[in-house]
DNA sequence: GCAAAAGTGTTGGGCATACACCCATGA
DNA sequence: TCATGGGTGTATGCCCAACACTTTTGC
C-alpha cells in the first residue's frame, strides 16, 4: 500500500455527539427524544438529541451545548460512554437524505460519540422543550429511532447500571431534591431490575451518612405519611475520597 | 444561526483509532509502543499504535487491523473504552507536521477512539515487532508520548481495573496458557495495586472451577516446584452465564 | 373500621480477613 | 545445611438476605 492509496481510502468523516438524557418520574425511567420530519416523503420519527461538533469545541463541550439548548441545564454530569462508528449506521437512505438536507453536508460516514446524563424531571426541565419538538418518553415505550439510536439507547441502560455501581451518587441526580425512601427504593429496583427488601433497604440507607432525614413529611396521603430525605453531596464526597 | 453558518463552522475532521495493548512478563505490565521519527528537525519519540480509519471499515475493524499488522493477533479481545476529541490534542506543532507528512492530509482535528487489549507475551507476539519499530515498554517507564497518548494510557490503566472487576476472565488473557498461582497472584497484586494474602488467594482460586490444576510442576527451580494451572474458558462461560 | 403504604429487629450463612509454619528443591 | 519460595487451615467479624407485624392516615 502506497501513501497515496492511504490518502484516497480515507473516509470523508464527520463527528457528532448524541445525548441519552435520562429522567425519572417516580415510577419509570424516561429518555429525552427530539422529533425529526422528513420533507419529500411524509414521515416523522424520533431520535436522540445530538449535533455535529463545531471546529472550536471539544466533544464534551458539544454534548453540553446540545443539552443546554434543549433543557437549559449546564452542569448535568454528562458522561461519555461509547463511540459508534459502524459504516452501517447510515445505511438507511432516509437518514442520509435527512442529514444532507438538514446539515448541508455530503455524508459518507458519521461517527458519533454517545453521552449519558441523569436529570431531575422538574418544571424547569420539562418546560422549555416545546420549541424543539422534544419530549420525554418512557424507555420501555420507545419505538424505532433514527440511525442506530435504539442500539445507543439500549447500551446506555447497561451503562447506567455500571456507572451507578461505581458511583451511587449518580442515582441521586434522578431523584427530586427531597425524596422519600420509597421513591429511592423504587428507583433502585428499576435500575437494577430486582426487588429490594424494604427493611434491609432502610437499614442500609440508615448507614449512609450522606442521606439525611428531614423534619418534613408527606401531606394529604391516604396512609401514614413518609419522611423526606435529602442527599448531602459534600458529605458523600468526604466519605468516598 | 443559519444553516450556512453551521456548514462553515463544521470541522474538517479525521477519525483514528489508538490501541493500548497490554502485556505481562510475570513481573510488570508493559504496553506496546511504536516509535516515530521526525524528519526536518531531529527527534524520535514514541506513540501508541494507531491508524486513521478507512472508508470501508468500522471502528472495531480498524483497531483490529492495527493490532494484527503489529502482532499478528486476530482475536485479542480489543475493547473500545473512550473517545478523545479535545481540540488541544493536536496543539503540538510537531504532531501536526508529522501527521501531515506521514498521512498526506490537512489536519484540523483528529478524534481518536481508544481501544484496550490484553495479550500474552509469548514469542509469536514479541517476535514480529522489529519491522514496525515497535517495542514493549513497562508502563511505569513510559516517557512522554506524542499527542495526548500519555493521558490515553493512564486512563487505560484505570479502565483495566474496571473491566477486570466486571469480568475477571480478562486477566487470564495476560497470563501464559500454563501459569502458577504465584504468577496469577502477582498479576492481581499489580492490577489492583495491593497485597493479596497467599492462603486466602489459594482458597479463592480453589473455589474457581474454571481454574484447573495440571499434573505439571515447575522444573529446575531452587525451591519447591510450583504447580501449573490453566484457565478453562468454557467452564468460565458456563458458570457466569 | 378499613384500605394502603410506612416503618421497624433479629437471625443465620457466606465471604473476606488475619495469621504462622512446614515442605521441596538446587546450590 | 541453608536459602528460597510453595503450599496449607482455622478463627473472627462483617455484610447480606430472609422474614412479619404494628403504625399512621384519609376515606
Amino acid at each position: 500500500m502506497t501513501p497515496n492509496d492511504t490518502y484516497t481510502r480515507l473516509a470523508n468523516n464527520h463527528i457528532s455527539v448524541d445525548c441519552v438524557v435520562m429522567g425519572w418520574d417516580g415510577e419509570r425511567l424516561s429518555v429525552l427524544l427530539v422529533s425529526r420530519h422528513g420533507e419529500g416523503e411524509e414521515y416523522s420519527d424520533m431520535k436522540l438529541p445530538g449535533s455535529l461538533i463545531y471546529q472550536d469545541e471539544d466533544l464534551d463541550q458539544a454534548a453540553a451545548r446540545v443539552l443546554k439548548e434543549l433543557t437549559g441545564l449546564e452542569n448535568a454530569g454528562l458522561r461519555q460512554y461509547k463511540a459508534y462508528g459502524s459504516k452501517n449506521r447510515t445505511k438507511d437512505p432516509r437518514d442520509v437524505i435527512w442529514l444532507e438536507r438538514a446539515q448541508k453536508i455530503h455524508v459518507e460516514r458519521i461517527v458519533t460519540i454517545a453521552y449519558i446524563a441523569f436529570v431531575k424531571l422538574d418544571r424547569s426541565v420539562t418546560g422549555c422543550l416545546d420549541g424543539y419538538n422534544a419530549l420525554w418518553r418512557p424507555v420501555d415505550e420507545v419505538g424505532p429511532l433514527a440511525f442506530d439510536h435504539n442500539l445507543i439507547l439500549s447500551e446506555a441502560l447497561g451503562q447506567m447500571r455500571t456507572m451507578a455501581s461505581a458511583d451511587p451518587a449518580l442515582l441521586f441526580d434522578l431523584l427530586p431534591r427531597k425524596f422519600t425512601l420509597a421513591q429511592m427504593r423504587t428507583l433502585f429496583e428499576t435500575v437494577y431490575d430486582r426487588k429490594v427488601d424494604v427493611r434491609n433497604f432502610h437499614k442500609k440507607v440508615g448507614a449512609m451518612t450522606y442521606v439525611v432525614p428531614l423534619d418534613e413529611y408527606q401531606q394529604g396521603v391516604a396512609h401514614r405519611a413518609a419522611r423526606f430525605y435529602k442527599f448531602d453531596r459534600k458529605a458523600y464526597n468526604r466519605q468516598r475520597r
